[in-house]
DNA sequence: CTTGTTGGTCAACGCTCGTTGGCAACGGTA
DNA sequence: TACCGTTGCCAACGAGCGTTGACCAACAAG
């Protein structure tokens, strides 16, 4: 059993490394359109069912390809899982936004980019249930999120705590709307949405530290 | 199939109907110790691994004793997890409370709620995942939250749309607290997360309609 | 003491999953 | 042409799952 984990695993590796490697130089390989679509169909199945319902053989059916490409691509389901989630929240640096409207433009964008990627909902879905999915959130959010906080917000209250309380109020915005889809919180407008958690996000990321109750 | 199928559906219904009936009559049976243990057991491992995770052979060993014990107290999976998210959230009636104090009692008795009782990590985890959990959780939020909301909201916006916003924030903070767990929410004392939420709680419940952009 | 009901265990079923290895076809390169 | 890495399919493995039915022990009722 040794000599068979270690070679497959060897195995593994090298096809990782070699997948890579590739990508980074970006030279075209003839199964790129393959790749993307085994991803596209990741990204699908991932937002729609969670990690454990999505499977490997429901993916390669919808990418219409064989499971055992999946498994030759991206060595196993964690392997896919950390490929299909890898996500640019693009968010704006708020330097030239007048100050009084950083609240109204962070919310605007977060709807924005749930509604045109799948990814951030899959990201949720997994970040739910699975260990790896939570801590691929815990990246996102600390290479993502802190340090755009960090850069608009005043003295006094840690830009860690700032950005913790904008994510509560987002993530909750998002899983009741696309993720539990609370009627009421679907059939808000996008207009209706900002208007009322513009002054939140404001509030979270301009106001003085509260008075302790 | 058809017989067999029919077969089986029919045992189980009987099942949960002896039980549901047993139940509410209130008459003490030898096994209630045992299905309590079940119950625990089972909200335990759904709140820590969501549906798929969490499985009766786990819960059985959790409760100690054996899966078909399970099978024959709640019927099937979906029934041992309508049983184990039943919950009441207890929500304060708010009519004897300050008008300006309803979001901060509002969000306290949350936060009380979240960590005394592992049914609510439960029903959020599965909620997300699970089409059963998340009906489970529309139910919750229209049977229990709404109403709340709708004896004390000024006309103006429908208190479904009050609703949804208090559960955005309230559902926000218990995902990236209690589910998620990022590290700066979950390092907020109590207090700090009552100063920081209840503004936004009071806002979303009592304000007039916000103006559109 | 017998008899029927209840509480509980055990071994197995059928199924689906992630994963593997072998094999065929294709396409550049020498 | 002959070669070899790449791309892809197919069949199967082992494991874990929910679920079932046969069987045993303890108790309650006659």
């Amino acid at each position: 059993m040794d000599a068979d984990t270690a070679g497959a695993d060897a195995g593994a590796a090298t096809n990782l490394a070699v997948a890579a490697q590739l990508a980074t130089e970006g030279r075209p390989r003839r199964s790129d359109a393959t790749r993307a679509a085994i991803l596209r169909a990741a990204r699908d199945r991932f937002a729609a069912d969670g990690y454990e319902r999505a499977t490997i053989r429901a993916i390669a059916r919808e990418a219409g390809i064989d499971p055992s490409m999946v498994m030759r691509y991206y060595g196993n389901k964690e392997g896919l899982f950390a490929a299909a989630s890898e996500i640019d929240l693009r968010l704006p640096l708020l330097a030239d936004c007048p100050r009084e409207e950083i609240g109204a433009r962070l919310v605007r964008h977060f709807l924005d980019r749930w509604e045109g990627d799948e990814t951030l909902n899959a990201l949720v879905r997994v970040g739910v249930t699975n260990p790896a999915g939570a801590d691929r959130v815990h990246a996102v959010f600390r290479d993502q999120v802190t340090p755009v906080v960090a850069a608009v917000c005043p003295e006094g209250v840690p830009a860690s705590t700032r950005a913790a309380l904008l994510a509560s109020q987002i993530l909750g915005m998002a899983l009741s709307r696309y993720v539990l889809k609370l009627p009421p919180a679907v059939s808000l407008t996008d207009d209706e949405i900002v208007a009322w958690l513009a002054p939140t996000v404001q509030r979270y990321l301009t106001a003085e530290a509260p008075q302790l109750s």
